[in-house]
RNA sequence: GCCCCCGUAGCUCAGUGGACAGAGCAGGAGCCUUCUAAGCUCUUGGCCGAGGGUUCGAAUCCUUCCGGGGGCGCCA
């Protein structure tokens, strides 16, 4: 279909009004109106293009109104304050803007770049170690951005990046060495076969991990033996790599559990051990280039800029004992996904805290030459999630929260909220639970998602859960509301048409927030900011409430004034599926 | 010490250099013989941390200060 978004069109005429006078095609950009009720959109360049030009702006704006080529399909189109044109779309074009739009098969967003190949990182979680709080927000963000790129006609590679190449895999190693040292894997001489049944489950790795962290950090000869099992597995020790590879088979298991019920998927399952092999070259060859040197027995690149304001510290290579860290892990990374996938952009969605390792990981891959200046790299920071007293959320007894607890509790209280109120009580008890399923799950991804991506935010499941205002909840039922009359309509034998001009302030409304949708979608992206969509995704349901209450669907006596408002709530529903999609949030049949 | 992020309504948060700064919640007043009230209508509430500067125009850009959070080579 042709994609429409309005502001294009008028933002070009506009453009080539300014043209025409002598000025830039910029100073034409149109916006929609921040005074609704004085106008439906503005252009506010005749302002900066008078300063520039000498002229008198309200002179300016006239000129330029005088010069657009047909101004019978404004009912407005003035010249207001300073020098800002009002303009007011016909409701004849308005509506058939929107018609546009509802005949085609797309919900009018329109790309405004070239698509390109890019990957987003969002994942991170760690082998033998459960997702919790931290890896809720790199989840939901990175796979909405990813969900946004991609309707924006990107090709985008989602990799959860695991972290399973570090000591933790050592300590765990001699852990269990220290727990069942009969075991195959431990005995140097035994290359092989090993047993195909994991020697451990996820649950055993729930106590062993932070027994053995906490060996390692308090014990100094277990700390010694888990370095060398670190180092011996990074050389691929068979019984050591054999052992380590049920971990990660197991890990993944557990993890991939967790990530399907948020609706989070990954294309690569990649992780730090993916680019194992690349390490010692990679090394070898920056040395060999120059762009690395020796400091106190350790490989380090310097990525200090003269023109730095502050002090960039060198990124670390390698440690003194030859062992590589997730500096040289992430630099080697880069260097696989261009070798691999030749993408223009790398996208890591990964807390706002590790700012300053991305900054050395991605100046020392360019000093390296492994990655052009063609080549985007952006760390997209995410802020975390904060409990009532503005810290990192922890459990009653100060732990870490689970993400698996965090996503039952919102299941368990959006079910607790709908037997209050009595909601759905004459639905089966397994619509109940899937219902309660879904309402949950956007309670807890909407509350996380409304707020920007780099901000931190008050995790509290109550207002997210709560079935008033502008929560997930909320976005669900106006869209089973859509759902619903339009099955009634159909029912009545019905059915959508053609949208006529709007018969008041209430149709009218919803068919411009109809059209706002494409620039939503782009801003998001160019952002990587899904809380646009968010909010926008709120204000376009309630716009349709308010539609919904004020003007009477299926009691309305005029057929095609009927007919034309079906067809809003038509379009309605399929561009809120499509926000709700994008925000990763899936709408019931009915509530 | 140096650097990064943040200070916006009672609370939680939005806010692409443009007109009188917004939303949700909470507070106040209304609307169900129902196209699902998980809704709608009206309303109270702000020197956008403070001071300078740039600009025709600043919550937004620059700068200083105050307050909060975070980071800074052999963990990830």
């Amino acid at each position: 279909m042709r994609t429409v978004s309005i502001l294009s069109e008028l933002s070009e005429e506009f453009g080539a009004a300014f043209v025409a006078l002598g000025l830039d095609a910029s100073d034409g950009e149109v916006a929609v109106s921040q005074r609704p009720e004085l106008a439906q959109y503005q252009c506010n360049g005749a302002l900066g293009a008078a300063k520039r030009a000498g002229r008198n702006p309200r002179e300016l704006a006239e000129a330029v109104i005088a010069g657009l080529p047909d101004s019978s399909r404004f009912s407005d189109l003035s010249v207001a304050g300073p020098g800002f044109i009002n303009i007011t779309l016909a409701d004849e074009v308005l509506a058939s803007y929107v018609e546009t739009i509802r005949t085609g098969d797309g919900v009018g967003v329109m790309p405004r770049e070239a698509p390109a190949r890019m990957i987003i990182d969002y994942g991170g979680p760690n082998v033998a170690k459960e997702l919790h709080v931290g890896h809720l927000r790199p989840a939901v963000i990175g796979e909405s951005l990813k969900r946004i790129m991609r309707a924006l006609g990107n090709e985008v590679i989602g990799d959860v990046h695991l972290g399973d190449w570090g000591s933790p895999q050592g300590q765990l190693i001699a852990e269990l060495e220290d727990r069942q040292p009969d075991l195959p894997y431990f005995d140097a001489a035994n290359v092989g076969p090993y047993p195909v049944e994991p020697p451990v489950a996820m649950d055993d790795f729930n106590e062993m991990y932070p027994t053995a962290s906490n060996r390692a950090a308090t014990d100094e000869e277990f700390k010694e033996r888990a370095r060398q099992a670190t180092a011996e597995l990074q050389k691929r020790r068979p019984g050591y790599l054999a052992l380590w590879q049920h971990f990660r088979d197991v890990s993944i298991d557990a993890i991939k559990a967790v990530y399907d019920e948020l609706g989070v998927s990954f294309d690569l399952w990649h992780g730090e051990s993916t680019i194992a092999e690349l390490l010692d070259p990679l090394i070898e060859r920056v040395l060999a280039s120059g762009v690395a040197r020796i400091s106190e027995g350790a490989v380090v690149i310097d990525v200090a800029l003269p023109d730095d304001k502050n002090e960039i510290p060198p990124l670390l290579m390698a440690k003194s004992d030859g062992a590589t860290l997730y500096t040289t892990w992430d630099v080697a990374t880069i260097q696989d996904r261009v070798d691999q996938f030749d993408v223009a952009a790398m996208i890591y969605i990964v807390d706002a805290r590790q700012s300053l390792h991305f900054e050395q990981v991605f100046r020392a891959a360019r000093r390296a030459g492994i990655v052009g200046e063609d080549v985007l790299l952006e760390h997209a920071g995410n802020g975390t999630v904060n409990g009532a007293d503005g810290k990192p959320l922890k459990t009653r007894d100060g732990g870490t929260p689970l993400l698996r607890s965090l996503i039952d509790d919102a299941i368990d209280r959006a079910a607790q909220r709908l037997a209050e109120n009595d909601l759905a009580s004459e639905y089966s008890e397994e619509e109940r639970s899937e219902i309660a399923h879904l309402v949950g799950l956007a309670a807890l991804k909407y509350g996380d998602l409304q707020n920007h991506r780099a901000s931190d935010y008050i995790f509290d499941l109550d207002r997210f859960v709560s079935f008033e205002g502008r929560t997930g909840p909320y976005l669900l039922y106006s869209a089973v509301r859509m759902k619903s009359i339009l099955r009634k309509a159909s029912e009545q034998g019905l059915t959508p048409g053609v949208l006529a001009p709007a018969t008041g302030e209430f149709d009218r409304n919803l068919m411009l927030a109809l059209l706002r949708l494409p620039e939503i979608v782009s801003r998001a992206a160019e952002h990587r900011a899904p809380n646009h969509i968010a909010l926008y995704a709120y204000e376009l349901a309630a716009e349709f409430s308010r539609f919904y209450e004020h003007c009477r669907i299926l009691d309305e006596s005029d057929g095609s004034t009927q007919a034309s408002w079906l067809g809003l709530v038509e379009l309605c529903l399929r561009q809120v599926t499509f926000l709700l999609d994008l925000l990763v949030m899936e709408v019931p049949e009915r509530m």
